[in-house]
DNA sequence: CGAAAAATAGACCGTATGGTACCGTTTAGA
DNA sequence: TCTAAACGGTACCATACGGTCTATTTTTCG
């Protein structure tokens, strides 16, 4: 082999693609103008990408997260759980509510049904790192920190509970940018309210009398 | 004047867009297939409506929905608050996972933020229902029937710990359609939750006392 | 009935798209 | 240095779209 289509190539493809994607949406971004911003051909994406949705797909795994680890450490660094399930929430807001990963979102939901994407990203992408959400609040639940409940319903009351109006607002563009006090505030909120429903009012009243 | 649009064929066009979007999606929607389907042509549609955008805001305004009027019924109607709520909730959730609500969600979304159209879908849509359901909360709290706090944060509560799972699976198309089961299932956990956080345990005690 | 209003059908325009094919040029590695 | 792989550029294809225009037909109401 005398050249190799390298993987900086390609992920400058992604990187280019996906941002395009995020500025224009899926359906309004030709591979012309992807194309042109990488001051290539579309030859050359056609090289590396068998078709457009393809290339939407490599976006979307490229988007992955470590999301999850970073927001889990912000819960177990935190000095009490409800600050740390504030700064879970926040992180896990931050992260949802930008720019890419709601085009990522918008751009998936365009798409035909038939085409499986959507399943793949909710399955792959989203639902992975909620589980380790809920793998956490498992621990929390056997060390009686919060009470004993299913974790993953807890997960999506959580999630519920900081992301729904938010992400729907960004979603359908009622919201230009979501300003990071109301990230802040809708966490707290999200945070308060969940330890409403989860947390361990026995073990509390238990810690109060001893 | 001799014949007058008719407010009637307004309605069908509108309806047979509607099906036709929540179908094959906005942007895989032509006019020409929406007049085929009218048996009709192209300039008709034209005729009652400027542009393909507008015919769009017309499905949207027609979806508006007496949902926030049903779903309150069936809160006040129910004997206990829990069941009220549970009731409440599903209501909604079929409501928002029926397959137009759900495209329109999403056909909205697709749109360029500048058109403006997301904004007034959230605001002139969307939110009016959730007002009247905050309102209810409202009145509850000052009946005592359930905690003092801000309303409409209770109301986005509601819809996140019902809805957000669901309508984020079906976003995405990676459900093909929810069982009327899991609906239920998703509104009781929803009302358990939402009294957890917002039931007036102190009302409660005094009726266990009293 | 007869005229005004409206519906139809289809050609038409300009533009755009995803994807392919071709060709001459650059590049990296043996 | 030489060669094959990858590249940029561009023309190309078939298709499709939103929207306009015109000519013809149908409907409705005075």
């Amino acid at each position: 082999m005398v050249r190799t289509k390298s993987d900086e190539k390609r992920r400058e493809i992604i990187r280019v693609a996906a941002a395009t994607f995020e500025e224009l949406g899926y359906d309004r971004t030709s591979m012309l103008t992807i194309a042109e911003r990488m001051r290539g051909s579309k030859q050359t994406l056609y090289n590396y990408f068998a078709s457009k949705e393809e290339l939407l797909r490599a976006v979307l795994a490229f988007d992955v997260g470590d999301v999850a680890d970073q927001a889990l450490e912000e819960l177990y660094a935190a000095k009490s759980l409800r600050n740390g399930l504030a700064r879970l929430g926040e992180v896990y807001l931050a992260r949802q509510l930008a720019p890419l990963a709601i085009s990522n979102i918008r751009n998936v939901a365009t798409l035909p049904a038939e085409s499986g994407i959507g399943e793949d990203f909710y399955q792959n992408i989203l639902c992975v790192a909620w589980k380790r959400v809920a793998d956490a609040f498992r621990k929390l639940m056997v060390e009686g920190k919060l009470r004993r409940a299913d974790p993953w319903l807890a997960a999506m009351h959580f999630k519920g509970l900081a992301l729904q109006d938010l992400l729907e607002r960004q979603l359908l563009n009622a919201t230009k940018r979501t300003d990071p006090k109301e990230i802040t505030a809708a966490a707290k909120h999200a945070a308060d309210a969940f330890l409403r429903i989860y947390g361990n009012e026995e073990a509390n009243a238990k810690k109060a009398q001893g």
